[in-house]
RNA sequence: GCUCUCGUGGCGGAAUUGGCAUACGCGCGUGGCUUAGGACCACGUCCCGCAAGGGUUAGAGGUUCAAAUCCUCUCGAGAGCACCA
């Protein structure tokens, strides 16, 4: 009999789907549900290899926590908005609802060629109003919170997608999505204020079991420092320019300042700059240069002295000047610095550059040095007066207090900037009256459809839902004029921050999802996905956990309590895989070929699920004998055999052991390692065929069941159980054959192997020292000389210092 | 530039966390069995050496009875941050 994938698989696929198999119910008597997900995809036409990197051996854990004999949620949907969809429908002419709805239907039926565990019945599609009305919903009572507001201010702008990025979305003054450079434009949109829950989303992180790096990552994007803000008065004048410094005990050696470009200190004084012109030339250039380009030319700072204009020290009285530079940033704090060259990197390089005074305040000596460096640590004040041998972490205070300086917490995000002037997306529900101003749409009238129309082309700063009058014209809410809706849509990170709310009730009509159903599942217990969205969608997701948890509807602080990050599947040559490159690997011919159940191990056998790695062409062929092994063997138990197994003991050891280490490392998703000792366990069995049972065949068979469901299932029906290996439980192992009798004692000298030893496990020392010296080849290896320490590490090793 | 993580055969990678380095698999070699398929089976496969033995975890040094694992430096790779005042 050989191992037909083909046919095994299709069985089996159909056999779940017709036994409901994987339909989940909200309630299971005596089973803990577990709520498992997985980063919803994106629905861009066929599943390629890095989605079943995704999908395959996550599911291989959710078939695992199943066994153990939880009642698991394991729901998939699709994030079905977004500029890829508008994009293909611009090229070829179809609607992006089609568009999606096609590839969705495609991808479907691709994943149940995998053979996961979804519960169907759950599937969200984020484009369809059922679901983006509770979006509108969400905005709305953001809207009444005050946490969505509407505002004027420069935005990143991507020219290649012809609108609005979120900061997160434009990091490296590179566009997310097409790595196109990212410009500043001056644009009305709505935004959400998730800085109001800074400390909350930093505060919570210590709960949480995610990858340490990812929580380092959403602290440094939130960013928060302690500091101070500070005015400078300037000189013949009413005005102050107000700063922000996290190091108020350096403000005795200030020596002038710097505002950024955008500073609307210098439009307001114009008139009193000698030097207007180069100013405003400066300035001019300051506004070409995209972001990227500041950003690469950071290590030669530019600037203009603003002439005519000076603002005093506060605390030294002392007049100094102020400059233009684009180091500043107009995006964070004030948008203006007091530059302290003496101790700030960037500071002293521009004194140097432009021959400014460089004054020392802290020193670590306590004297006063020329400096060839800032010096940023920490020590005792100089040139301060009063303050001078005081210690620089207490002046700061003092000095806070001496010049009216208020105590301030920064930080480095901003609000998320949801408008987009895409047509594909969420329609924002919000309609503008000239005598009312912006009101919302009533919940009774949600959702706010989106409209089809056939002209969906971008232009620049405007949604092409501008030109459709039918949608634009409507009548105010509130008194009944003529008014116009809010033609941009929702950044579509919108739909996938609460997504996993919705899986737990997916057909509400009444309410985003019943409270009763959240209770019972939420939060998701296991959530697997990109290290990508460290500071995008995961950061939104706890965002708007938190507002929903604000406003009574869920019963939870935290989306996600353990996250774990899938690597990425790299091309044969190393490199990213890419049509162009032309090394794509095509998972639909792997299954033709292999069959899912090996395409799935190999994923999982690859290596550590978090890293990837480049994709090996031939190492699937070893996943495969092994499937095809176990196949041969485990079929010569479906006939009675001879029960004349006469050592049973020495496999049965080694099955306890595989029983704990392939359930120890499917827990901790060391995937490659389980299946290792899987094919150790093989070996061993088919060496050894007569001592082998048929209960220990099916234990295998339960262990391999994760990574290999279709095998299973038919190996497991064909010894004679009728129902699915899926409603069994995963096989327990005893401690007492876990632990060996005897153990491999280790002969050092000098702390090189020497010879081995094997003893009763527990074996005092003074009886194996004996046993020791009577070998042979320790006699040799000694040579007459007598130890002159002996380490004794129990049931381990014995070493002998010579 | 800064920070973090990592460097183990021809390749993907193991190593109970300081205690037998190279498990498992790929590839390769030899032989067998097959009328050929990317099949299967057996044996071999870190380096030097006929052997006994010796050497080996990017390189150099250190701590320790004992180091792939801890410390220092150098080199290399990956990730993150990159004017955040």
């Amino acid at each position: 009999m050989s191992y037909n994938p083909q046919k095994i698989e299709a069985k089996w696929q159909k056999f779940w789907k017709t036994k409901k198999l994987y339909s989940v119910k909200d309630l299971e008597k005596g089973r803990k549900n577990f709520y498992h997900l997985v980063m919803f995809p994106y629905p861009s036409g066929d599943l390629h290899i890095g989605h079943w990197y995704n999908f395959a051996p996550a599911d291989v854990y959710a078939r695992f926590k199943r066994l153990q004999g939880f009642n698991v949620m394991s729901p998939m949907g699709f994030d079905a908005f977004g500029l890829p969809a508008e994009q293909a429908a611009i090229k070829r002419k179809i609607h992006p609802e089609k568009w999606t709805l096609n590839n969705i239907k495609t991808m479907v039926n691709q994943f149940e060629a995998m053979g996961n565990i979804y519960d169907w019945s759950r599937m969200i599609i984020t484009c369809l109003p059922e679901y983006y009305k509770w979006n509108q919903w969400i905005f709305l009572k953001l809207f009444e919170k005050g946490l969505a507001y509407r505002k004027k201010a420069p935005a990143n702008w991507c020219d290649n997608c012809k609108s609005i990025l979120a900061n997160e979305q434009a990091e490296g003054g590179k566009c997310w999505r097409c790595e196109g450079p990212v410009e500043q434009k001056e644009i009305d949109q709505w935004l959400l204020r998730i800085t109001d829950y800074a400390d909350r989303l930093l505060e919570d992180l210590d709960s949480l079991d995610w990858p340490e790096r990812t929580k380092i990552m959403q602290k440094n994007w939130i960013g928060r420092s302690e500091g101070a803000e500070i005015e400078f008065p300037i000189s013949n004048s009413n005005l102050k320019i107000k700063i922000f410094t996290t190091r108020a005990d350096t403000v005795p050696g200030v020596t002038y300042l710097v505002v950024a470009p955008e500073h609307s200190l210098i439009k307001t004084l114009e008139a009193r700059i000698r030097n207007i012109n180069s100013v405003r030339e400066y300035l001019d250039r300051a506004r070409r240069k995209s972001e990227l380009e500041r950003m690469t030319e950071s290590k030669s700072k530019s600037g203009v002295e603003l002439q005519g204009i000076t603002a005093i020290n506060p605390f030294t009285k002392k007049e100094v000047p102020v400059w233009v530079s684009d180091y500043v940033l107009a995006g964070y704090g004030t948008g203006a610095i007091m530059a302290v060259p003496a101790h700030d990197e960037r500071d002293f390089e521009f004194a140097k550059k432009f021959g400014l005074q460089i004054i020392q305040v802290v020193s670590d000596d306590g004297k006063s040095n020329e400096l060839k460096e800032a010096y940023t640590g920490d020590g005792a004040m100089v040139n301060s007066k009063d303050l001078d041998n005081l210690p620089n972490n207490i002046a700061k205070d003092r000095i806070i207090e001496m010049i009216n300086g208020k105590k301030k917490i920064n930080y480095r995000f901003h609000d998320w900037l949801i408008s987009r002037q895409r047509y594909w997306g969420t329609p924002i529900p919000i309609i503008y009256c000239k005598k009312c101003g912006a009101v919302p749409v009533p919940e009774k009238d949600l959702p706010v459809l989106l409209p089809k129309i056939s002209d969906y082309t971008p232009e620049a700063g405007k949604s092409p839902l501008a030109r459709s009058e039918k949608f634009v014209k409507t009548k105010c809410p509130k008194c009944g004029d003529p008014a116009e809706r809010e033609t941009d849509t929702m950044d579509t990170f919108v739909d996938s921050s609460w997504y996993y709310i919705r899986y737990t009730d997916p057909k509400n009509s009444k309410s985003l999802a019943d409270i009763k159903k959240v209770k019972e599942w939420l939060p998701v217990k296991m959530y697997i996905g990109g290290a990508e969205h460290a500071v995008m969608h995961l950061l939104y997701a706890r965002f708007f956990t938190k507002f929903l948890y604000d406003e009574g509807l869920i019963n939870f602080q935290e989306p996600f309590l353990s996250l774990r990050h899938q690597g990425i599947i790299l091309g044969t040559d190393g490199q990213k895989m890419s049509k162009s490159r032309g090394n794509v690997v095509d998972p639909d011919e792997l299954v033709s070929k292999f069959g899912a159940d090996s395409v799935r191990l190999y994923l999982c056998f690859m290596g550590e699920y978090h890293l990837g790695g480049p994709w090996n062409p031939t190492g699937i062929l070893g996943v495969h004998r092994f499937l095809n092994r176990a196949y041969q063997f485990v079929g010569k138990f479906s006939k009675p055999v001879s029960k004349t197994s006469k050592n049973k003991e020495a496999v049965e050891h080694l099955l306890h052991k595989t029983i704990k280490k392939v359930g120890d490392d499917i827990e901790l998703q060391k995937f490659n390692t389980a299946i290792s000792a899987l094919m150790v366990l093989l070996n061993e069995m088919e060496k050894n065929p007569e001592n082998c049972t048929k209960e220990m065949a099916e234990s295998f068979l339960k262990l391999l069941a994760p990574f290999a469901p279709h095998l299973t299932e038919e190996l497991w029906n064909n010894l004679g159980n009728k129902k699915s290996i899926y409603l069994e439980s995963w096989p327990e192992y005893s401690k007492k054959y876990i632990i060996d009798e005897k153990v491999e004692l280790i002969i050092q000298i000098n702390g090189r192997l020497r010879d081995k030893l094997l003893v009763a496990r527990g074996m005092q020392q003074l009886e194996i020292e004996e046993m020791v010296m009577k070998s042979e080849k320790i006699k040799q290896a000694l040579n007459n000389a007598k130890p002159k320490k002996i380490i004794f590490v129990a049931d381990k090793l014995i070493n002998l210092v010579v």
